[in-house]
RNA sequence: GCGCGCGUGGCGGAAUGGCAGACGCGCCAGACUUAGGAUCUGGUCCCGCAAGGGUUGGAGGUUCAAGUCCUCUCGCGCGCACCA
C-alpha cells in the first residue's frame, strides 16, 4: 500500500459482501420445475418461497452472458473486466426490475499453450489448466461478480465434452436437404437410383431401382446389401455428412515434426523456430458450414448486433451473384467450368488461368491438360506475341516447377508481397464458348485453389488483375465493355473479327494504363446467334447468361467465399473423435461413429504430447487406446478449439444435466421470446429498453471482443442452426444482441503489451483502490463499444467519489475510531465485519420529509441512471451519480428515503459499498429490509421532474444574447414579447427589422432580424 | 485497393437539429492542517481590461438554428485483401 490514506475500507468491506453472496447463492438463477428454497431473496420478492415455479410462474428471462476467457497462464488483463463489469451491471439492474437473471461464466480451456507447456515439461496439460482456472477464477471473484457460479462450466471437462462429442455426432448423423433448406437425419437422405437397391438386387442394382423406394427406406438394411453397393452407398452417404473426411492441404513443418496452424506460420516459416513448412494435403474432417451460408447471411437481418460487426460477417460468408461458363478444351472431352460475376465480358476472355493446384494441371496421360510438348509457333493462335518464359524443355517440367514455387508460399507471399505476377504457360488450349477462338491456358497463383472453381476466364480489357498479367507476358487485351460515352470510344477502329479486335487490343495495351472495370456499354461482342453490342452491362450479363443456359454452356450461379471447416486437428488437447476406423472386405478404410453409450471418449494418458516422426498425431502415440479389440482403430485427430464454445451458452441453461446437453423445458424457457414481459408491473415505467429481453431471440445480451468477430461468432451461429433444423433449440439463432466492447488501450495511447511495459494488472488496482473503485473506473473511461486508453489517475476520481460517498453517509466520529480500533487491534479478518459495525451513519441522515428540491435532484438521478442503463451508458449514467452526491454533499440533513434510493442506483456499479451502507442505514433506522439485491428498482415520476421556472436562452439570428426566466405554463405568444422585452436583445435588434421570431415551446427563441 | 467506424479543451469524454465543453483527471488560488499525494471551497476552451468576438480536423451546402443532416476533402483507427 502506498502512504495515500484509504478512502474507506473496501478491504473489509468487499470480502464481507462476496462471502455473504456466496454462502447465500444470491445470485443462483432458477430453472423452470426447480423448488425455490425458503430465505433465497429471489424467491421473497417473487413471493415463491418454497414452490415449485414452472415456466409461466417463473418471472420472465434474461439472458445476459460475457464470452468465457481462455484461462492463460497470465491472468487476467484489464481487458477482461470491462465487459465482465458492463454485463455484471446489468444483470443486478435487471434482477432488480424483477427479471429471472441468468448470468454465468466459464472456461474455454482446451487449448494450444497448456498443451505446448505440457510438451516443455512433460506435465499434464490438465494441471497447468486447472491452476489457471484457479487463478482466474479468484481473480474474477475479487472483483465481486454475480455469476451463477452453480453453473460454471469447464470445455475440458469430460462431463462437458462428452456433449460436445454428442453434438459432433448429430452433424455426422446428419445431411443438408438443398430442398428442405435444413439439416435432416442422414437417415432421410435419397440415394441415386443405381444406388437404390434391396436384397435381391445382386450385381443389376439399376435395373431394380424402380422398386427400391418401397423397399429401402435408408442405409439400415446394409447387411442384406451385397457388399459392393453398400460400400458405394456408404460412400455416398459419408460424402453428405454434415461432418466429412476429405483430404485438405495443412500447413506442415518438416523440422518440428508437426503439423502447423495457419497463425503460427509466420512469412512462410513456423513462428516457433522460424523452420520452413509446406502445404501438404492430409486426411481431415470438416464440417459442412458453406450448405449454411445464405441462412447465415439472411439471418443476420434478424438480430441487433452492430453494422460492423454484420458486415464482417457478409464480408466472410462473400456471396457473389455471376454465371458458371463452361471452357472445352479443342480434342478432348474436358471442360473446364470457371465462376465469374461478368459473364457479360465473355467475348472479351483472351486466355484462361488455372490455380496451380487445380485437378486438370497434370499431364495429359495422367488425365489433365498438359501436353507432352510445347505447341509450334505455327500451332499458336493469332495474336499471341509472347507465350511467357518457357522454363522447361516441356510443359509438364514448366508447370511442376512452377507449382513447387507457388506451394512453398505462404498465403501472405501469394497475395501480399506478390506485387507482380507471375505464371506459366501450359502449353494446352480451350475455346471461348463465345466466339470459339483457341485461348492458352496458364496456371498462376494469382488465382486460387479455393475459390470458385479454381479456375478463371481472363478478362485483361476489364479486370485489373488479368490487365497486369496479360500486360506482363504479352498476351491479347480486348475491349467488349464501352464507358458509356458511345460504343467504341475508347478504342478508335475496333471493329468485329478477331485479328482487328487484337489489333485493337495491342493498341489499348499501350496506351491505357488500367482495365475498365465498371459498368458500361457492351462492345465487341457478338457471334451468329447472338449480340450483346448496346447493352448496358446488367443487361449483357441477363442475355448471355440465357443464352449460355439454352446452349448447355453455363448457367446463373450465387459463389460463397465462405470455406468448409476445417475441423480436426492434430493436437493432444482436445476432445477426440467419438469415430472409429474400419476396413471393408476389400480392405478399404471406412469410418463409423461410435454409440453414444461411449461417450465421453477421454484422450489417453500420454508421456509425450508430440506428433508422431510420421507426421501422425499425438493421440497416436497411445497404441493401446487407438487399437480397439475388434480390429478397428480410434480417429487420431482432436477437435479445434472452437468446438467447445460453439455451445457453451447452452450448457449454461442447465450445466449438470447428464441425461442431456440440455432440458428441453430449461432451453425454451432461458432462449425462446415471451412477447411483452414487462419485468416488473409496477417496476419501471421507463421507455422500452433496446437491451433485448423483449421479444429478444436467444441470448439477450451478448458482451465481448471482436476479436471473435468471424469465427467463433459463425461457428456457434452455424452449429445452433444445425441444433434449430434437428429439433434440439427453439430458436434460429443463438445471441440476439451482441455488442463487442472496445480495447482498452495503456497509458500511452498504445496496446497492453508486456513487450510495452504498458500492462495494467487488475490485482494491483482492486488492491489499492478496491473492486468497487475498478469496476467502476472501467466504465467511467468512456463508453463501451469504444477504445480507450487506461488512466491510473482517473481511477483515483472514481476511488474519491466512492470516498464521498461514504462520508456521506457515515459518522466521522465513529470512522475515526474504526480507523484507530483497526490500527491497534491487530486487524485479522474474523474480526472485520465486526470493526466494521464500529462505524455508525452519519446523524445527518434522518428520517425526514425530502424538500422538493431534494425530490427533483433525486428523481432526475433515477431518471438519467435509468435511461442510461438501457442504453448501456455506463459513463454518463456514473455521471448522473456524481452530480447527486455534489448535491447531496450540500444537504444540511439528509432524508433517508432519498438516501435509500440512491443506494439502489448506485449498487451495480458498486455493489460492495451499496450494501454495507444499505445494511447500516436500515440497523440504524431499525427498518425490516431485503437484500439490496432483488430490491425494486426506484421508479420516478416524470412530474416531479418539470421545472415551474424555465430559463430560456434568446438569440438573435441564432447567436445567444440572453437567457429569459419564465414560468412553465408560459404561452409561446408571452414568450416572445418577454424575449423582445429584454434590455439585451434590445441591443441586438435595434435599428432592424424584425423579420420572424422562432418560438421552440420551453426551449428557445430565436429572433431573426434583417 | 475495398468495406466499416471515428475526428469536440492540456487529457478521458458530455450534448432528442435548439445555451458546445456535463462528469472526471490535470492545473491555479484559497481554507483547515506540524504535514499532505487527505479533505473542503472557488476558478479553469481561446483572444480581450471590458463590452464583445472566435471556437467541435478543413472547405462548401441545407436550416430561423448544425458538433449533430448532405457533398467534397484531410487525418486516424479497425476489418478484409489477387474472392474472378
Amino acid at each position: 500500500m502506498s502512504g495515500s490514506r484509504r478512502q474507506y475500507p473496501f478491504h473489509l468491506i468487499e470480502p464481507k459482501w462476496q462471502k455473504i453472496w456466496d454462502e447465500q447463492q444470491t445470485f443462483r438463477a432458477w430453472n423452470p420445475d426447480e423448488t425455490l428454497p425458503h430465505g433465497h431473496p429471489f424467491a421473497k420478492r417473487h413471493a415463491l418461497e418454497g414452490k415449485t415455479a414452472s415456466t409461466a410462474e417463473l418471472p420472465p428471462k434474461f439472458y445476459i452472458l460475457d464470452m468465457f476467457p481462455y484461462p492463460s497462464g497470465a491472468g487476467l488483463h484489464v481487458g477482461h473486466p470491462e465487459g465482465y463489469t458492463a454485463t455484471d451491471i446489468l444483470a443486478r439492474y435487471k434482477r432488480a426490475l424483477g427479471h429471472n437473471v441468468l448470468h454465468p461464466m466459464g472456461w474455454d480451456a482446451f487449448g494450444l499453450p497448456a498443451e505446448q507447456y505440457a510438451i516443455k515439461t512433460r506435465q499434464h496439460p490438465r494441471q497447468t489448466t486447472e491452476q489457471n482456472i484457479a487463478t482466474f477464477k479468484r481473480q474474477i471473484k475479487s472483483l465481486g461478480f454475480s455469476y451463477d457460479w452453480t453453473r460454471e462450466i469447464d470445455t475440458t471437462d469430460p462431463k462437458y465434452f462428452k456433449w460436445t462429442q454428442w453434438i459432433f455426432l448429430r452433424l455426422y448423423n446428419s445431411w443438408f436437404n438443398p430442398e428442405t433448406n435444413r439439416a435432416e437425419p442422414i437417415s432421410t437422405l435419397r440415394y441415386p437410383p443405381e444406388l437404390e437397391a434391396d436384397s435381391s438386387s445382386v450385381g443389376q442394382a439399376s435395373r431394380l431401382s424402380q422398386t427400391s423406394k418401397e423397399n429401402s427406406k435408408d442405409g439400415d438394411r446394409r447387411d442384406a446389401c451385397p457388399a459392393e453397393i453398400e460400400s458405394a452407398r456408404r460412400a455416398y452417404r459419408d460424402s453428405k455428412r454434415l461432418a466429412y473426411v476429405t483430404e485438405a492441404p495443412v500447413w506442415w513443418c518438416e523440422s518440428l515434426g508437426t503439423v502447423l496452424a495457419n497463425e503460427e506460420v509466420v512469412d512462410g516459416k513456423s513462428e516457433v523456430g522460424d523452420f520452413p513448412v509446406v502445404r501438404k494435403p492430409m486426411r481431415q474432417w470438416m464440417l459442412r458450414i458453406t450448405a449454411y451460408a445464405e441462412r447465415l447471411l439472411n439471418d443476420l437481418d434478424t438480430i441487433d448486433w452492430s453494422h460492423s460487426l454484420k458486415e464482417m460477417q457478409r464480408n466472410w460468408i462473400g456471396r457473389s451473384e455471376g454465371a458458371e461458363v463452361e471452357f472445352r478444351i479443342p480434342n478432348s472431352e474436358f471442360r473446364i467450368p470457371v465462376f465469374t460475376t461478368r459473364p457479360d465480358t465473355l467475348f472479351g476472355a483472351t486466355y484462361m488461368v488455372l490455380a496451380p493446384e487445380h485437378k486438370l494441371v497434370a499431364p495429359q496421360a495422367a488425365g489433365g491438360v498438359v501436353p507432352m510438348s510445347w505447341p509450334t509457333k505455327s500451332g499458336l493462335p493469332d495474336g499471341i506475341i509472347n507465350t511467357g518464359s518457357y522454363t522447361a524443355p516441356t510443359p509438364w517440367g514448366a508447370v511442376q516447377q512452377y507449382k513447387i514455387l507457388a506451394s512453398g508460399k505462404s498465403d501472405l507471399e501469394r497475395t501480399e508481397l506478390a506485387k507482380e505476377k507471375t505464371g506459366v504457360f501450359t502449353g494446352a488450349f480451350a475455346l471461348n464458348p463465345a466466339n470459339g477462338e483457341r485461348i492458352p491456358i496458364w496456371i498462376a497463383d494469382y488465382v486460387l485453389a479455393s475459390y470458385g472453381t479454381g479456375a478463371i476466364m481472363a478478362v485483361p480489357g476489364h479486370d485489373q488483375r488479368d490487365f497486369d498479367f496479360a500486360t506482363r507476358f504479352g498476351l491479347g487485351i480486348v475491349e467488349v465493355v464501352s464507358p458509356g460515352d458511345g460504343p467504341g470510344a475508347r478504342l478508335s477502329g475496333a471493329a468485329a473479327g478477331s485479328a482487328a479486335k487484337i489489333a485493337a487490343g495491342q493498341e489499348t495495351r499501350a496506351r491505357l494504363k488500367a482495365a475498365f472495370v465498371d459498368e458500361g456499354v457492351n462492345v465487341n461482342s457478338s457471334n451468329a446467334e447472338i449480340s450483346l453490342n448496346a447493352l448496358p452491362t446488367p443487361d449483357a450479363k441477363k442475355k448471355i447468361t440465357g443464352w449460355l443456359e439454352s446452349k448447355g454452356l453455363g448457367k446463373r450461379t450465387i459463389n460463397y467465399k465462405l470455406r468448409d471447416w476445417l475441423f480436426s486437428r492434430q493436437r493432444y488437447w482436445g476432445e477426440p473423435f467419438p469415430i472409429v476406423w474400419k476396413q471393408d472386405a476389400s480392405g478399404n478404410w471406412f469410418h463409423e461413429a461410435l454409440p453414444e453409450s461411449a461417450l465421453p471418449v477421454l484422450p489417453p494418458p500420454l508421456e509425450d504430447y508430440k506428433p508422431t516422426p510420421d507426421g501422425q498425431p499425438p493421440l497416436a502415440r497411445a497404441k493401446d487406446w487407438v487399437n480397439l479389440p475388434d480390429g478397428s482403430r480410434r480417429e487420431t485427430n482432436t477437435m479445434p478449439q472452437w468446438a467447445g464454445s460453439c455451445w457453451y451458452y447452452l450448457r449454461y441453461l442447465d450445466a449438470k444435466n447428464d441425461k442431456a446437453f440440455v432440458n428441453k423445458e430449461a432451453e425454451r424457457y432461458w432462449m425462446s421470446s415471451r412477447r411483452g414481459d414487462e419485468a416488473d408491473k409496477s417496476g419501471a415505467t421507463n421507455p422500452p429498453p433496446h437491451v433485448g429481453g423483449y421479444g429478444a431471440q436467444g441470448v439477450d445480451l451478448y458482451v465481448g471482443g471482436t476479436e471473435h468477430a468471424v469465427l467463433h461468432l459463425l461457428y456457434a451461429r452455424f452449429w445452433h442452426k444445425v441444433l434449430f433444423d434437428l429439433g434440439y433449440v427453439s430458436t434460429p439463432e443463438p445471441f440476439f444482441k451482441l455488442v463487442n466492447q472496445g480495447l482498452i488501450l495503456g497509458e500511452d495511447n498504445q496496446k497492453m503489451s508486456k513487450a510495452r511495459g504498458n500492462v495494467v494488472n487488475p490485482d494491483d488496482m482492486a488492491n489499492e483502490y478496491g473492486a468497487d473503485a475498478f469496476r467502476l473506473y472501467e466504465m467511467f473511461l468512456g463508453p463501451l463499444q469504444d477504445a480507450k486508453p487506461w488512466s491510473t489517475k482517473g481511477v483515483v476520481g472514481v476511488y474519491k467519489f466512492l470516498g464521498r460517498v461514504w462520508r456521506l453517509f457515515v459518522d466521522e466520529e465513529s470512522d475515526t475510531e474504526f480507523e484507530q480500533a483497526e490500527t491497534t487491534a491487530n486487524t485479522q479478518i474474523p474480526e472485520a465485519p465486526k470493526l466494521l459495525e464500529l462505524i455508525k451513519l452519519s446523524p445527518a441522515i434522518q428520517d425526514m420529509q425530502p424538500t422538493p428540491v431534494q425530490i427533483k435532484t433525486l428523481h432526475a438521478c433515477i431518471r438519467k441512471v435509468t435511461e442510461d442503463l438501457d442504453h448501456l451508458r455506463f459513463n454518463t449514467a456514473i455521471s448522473a451519480l456524481m452530480v447527486f452526491v455534489n448535491e447531496a454533499m450540500t444537504w444540511e440533513t439528509k432524508p433517508s428515503s432519498a438516501m435509500r434510493t440512491f443506494l439502489q442506483l448506485l449498487a451495480p456499479f458498486a455493489p460492495h459499498l451499496a450494501e454495507e451502507l444499505w445494511d447500516k442505514l436500515h440497523s440504524a433506522f431499525r427498518t425490516p429490509h431485503s437484500a439490496l439485491s432483488y430490491a425494486r428498482w426506484p421508479k420516478f415520476d416524470p412530474a416531479l421532474l418539470v421545472e415551474d421556472t424555465l430559463e430560456i436562452p434568446v438569440q438573435v439570428n441564432g447567436k445567444l444574447r440572453d437567457v429569459i426566466k419564465a414560468p412553465a405554463e408560459v404561452s409561446q405568444q408571452q414568450l416572445e414579447s418577454t424575449a423582445l422585452a429584454s434590455e439585451k436583445v434590445k441591443q441586438f435588434i435595434q435599428g432592424k427589422t424584425v423579420k420572424k421570431v422562432i418560438v421552440v415551446p420551453q426551449k428557445l427563441v430565436n429572433i431573426v432580424v434583417g
